[in-house]
DNA sequence: ATCGTTTTTAAACAATTGTTTAAAATAACT
DNA sequence: AGTTATTTTAAACAATTGTTTAAAAACGAT
C-alpha cells in the first residue's frame, strides 16, 4: 500500500529515487557510481534507498528492465499502426533517432547493464509477445511472399534497424574523437545520418517499389 | 630500460600485466573490476601494478588507447590495398567481423571506456592522420566525382561501416534474449548478417555499379 | 663474493563501499 | 487526544577499494 494514496504530492520518494537512479545508473554504469551517490541527488538517506529496493543491484535491475521496456514499447507503437511497411520504417527511424537524442545514454546502458548482470540472468522473452501482438511479423511475412520485401530473417530485420540507429548515437565520442568534429557538427552529421540510414534500408528491404536514380 | 633485454622469458612481466588488464577491463570495465584482481590473475603482488603503471587509471587509458589502435590498424591494413572500393568494402567487413567475433567485448569496451573518461580526455585525432595516409579518401572522392560512388560524407560512411558491423557483435546478449536463440543460432545470424550487410552498403554506397535483381 | 640497481613482496594506509541497526520523525487511524 | 504503522534518519558495520611504504628478493656488473 505504498502507491495508491499519494494525490498531493502527487510524485513519490520511491519514484523520485527511481528518476535519479536511472539518470546516474544511464551515465555512470552500475559500478561506476555509488548508493550515497544516487541518495544524495534525491536529497534522502542512504539507508532509504535500500528500504524502498533491497539492495543496489535489485535497484539496477529494475531501471534497466524498465528501460528494455520503454525500448520495446517505441517499437510497438509504430508497429501497430495501420500503415504500410515502407511508412513504418520511415516513422520508426525517426522515432527513434529522435528518442535517442535525447538520451544518448541509453543504448550504452542497455547494452553494458545486460553485461554486467553475473548473477541473475535478466529474462527478455516477455518483449517478444509484444511484438508479435502487434502483427508486425505477419505483415512483413505476406509483404515477403508477394515479393514486395527482401526476403531477410526478421532478426536481422531487426538488427539492421537497431544497429544503424542505436550505433551512430552510442559512438558520439568516438566519431568526433576521431574526426575533430565540434558539438554541433556532430549534431549536423546525425540529422544527415538519420535521412541516409532511411534510405538504405528501404532500398534494401523493399527494392522492387523503389527502384529510382 | 626495461624492455631491451628479455630474450629468456620473452614475455616480460609489465606485458604480462598488459595483457591480464586488457582481458579484465574488457570483459568487466574500468570500475568493474579491481587492481587486485588484474593483479591475481597475472599471478603478481598488487603493488607491481602501481610500479610498472602509475594507478589503476594510468594502466586503464593504455589498454583503451592500444585497442582503439588496433581498430584503426584493422581499417588502415585494408585501405593500404590496391583493389577496388567494392572489394575494399567487402574485404573490411569481412575482416571486421572475424575479428569482432573473436573480441565481442571490443566494441562494448570502446564506446564505454571513452565514456568513462571524466578527467583525462583521449586525443583520438591522431588517428585520422593514419586513415589519410591509406589514400582512401582520395580514392572515395575520385569515385563519388565520377559517379561511382554515392555523394555522402566520409564519417557517415564509417558510421555506416562501423554500426552495421559492431552492433551486431555487441548486441548479442540483448538479441539472444528477445528472441530466445541459442548461442548456436546466434552464430548462424551473424554468418548471415555479415552477407546481408556486405550486399547492403555496397548497393547502397555503389548503386550505379550494382544493379541486380 | 660484494655492491648497487631493479624487481617483487608483505603490510599497512586512509577512504569508500553496500548494507544494517536502532532510534527518531511523520503520517494514519481510532 | 493517543496509539500504531510507516517513513526517514544518523550511525555504525565489516569488507573492499586504490595506493603507498619499507623491506626483501633477484639481478647485473665488478
Amino acid at each position: 500500500m505504498q502507491r495508491e494514496n499519494n494525490m498531493k504530492k502527487d510524485i513519490t520518494t520511491e519514484q523520485k529515487i527511481k528518476d535519479a537512479a536511472r539518470k546516474v545508473f544511464m551515465t555512470k554504469g552500475f559500478s561506476g557510481c555509488t548508493t550515497r551517490e544516487i541518495a544524495k541527488s534525491v536529497g534522502i538517506n542512504v539507508a532509504l534507498l535500500n528500504y524502498y529496493f533491497r539492495s543496489k543491484g535489485k535497484l539496477f535491475e529494475l531501471i534497466l528492465e524498465a528501460a528494455l521496456s520503454d525500448l520495446i514499447d517505441g517499437m510497438v507503437d509504430v508497429f501497430h499502426q495501420d500503415k504500410s511497411l515502407e511508412d513504418k520504417t520511415r516513422l520508426i527511424i525517426d522515432k527513434e533517432f529522435e528518442f535517442l537524442k535525447k538520451y544518448p545514454e541509453f543504448p550504452l546502458f542497455i547494452h553494458a547493464g545486460l553485461n554486467q548482470e553475473s548473477d541473475t540472468e535478466m529474462d527478455l522473452s516477455s518483449f517478444l509477445g509484444r511484438l508479435y501482438k502487434t502483427g508486425i511479423f505477419e505483415q512483413c511475412e505476406k509483404a515477403q511472399a508477394e515479393g514486395k520485401m527482401r526476403k531477410v530473417n526478421m532478426i536481422n530485420v531487426t538488427l539492421l534497424f537497431m544497429s544503424n540507429c542505436h550505433f551512430p548515437i552510442m559512438s558520439k565520442k568516438l566519431i568526433s574523437g576521431i574526426y575533430q568534429i565540434s558539438e554541433e557538427e556532430h549534431e549536423n552529421l546525425l540529422i544527415a545520418h538519420q535521412e541516409i540510414v532511411k534510405e538504405m534500408l528501404i532500398n534494401y528491404l523493399f527494392p522492387n517499389t523503389n527502384k529510382h536514380a
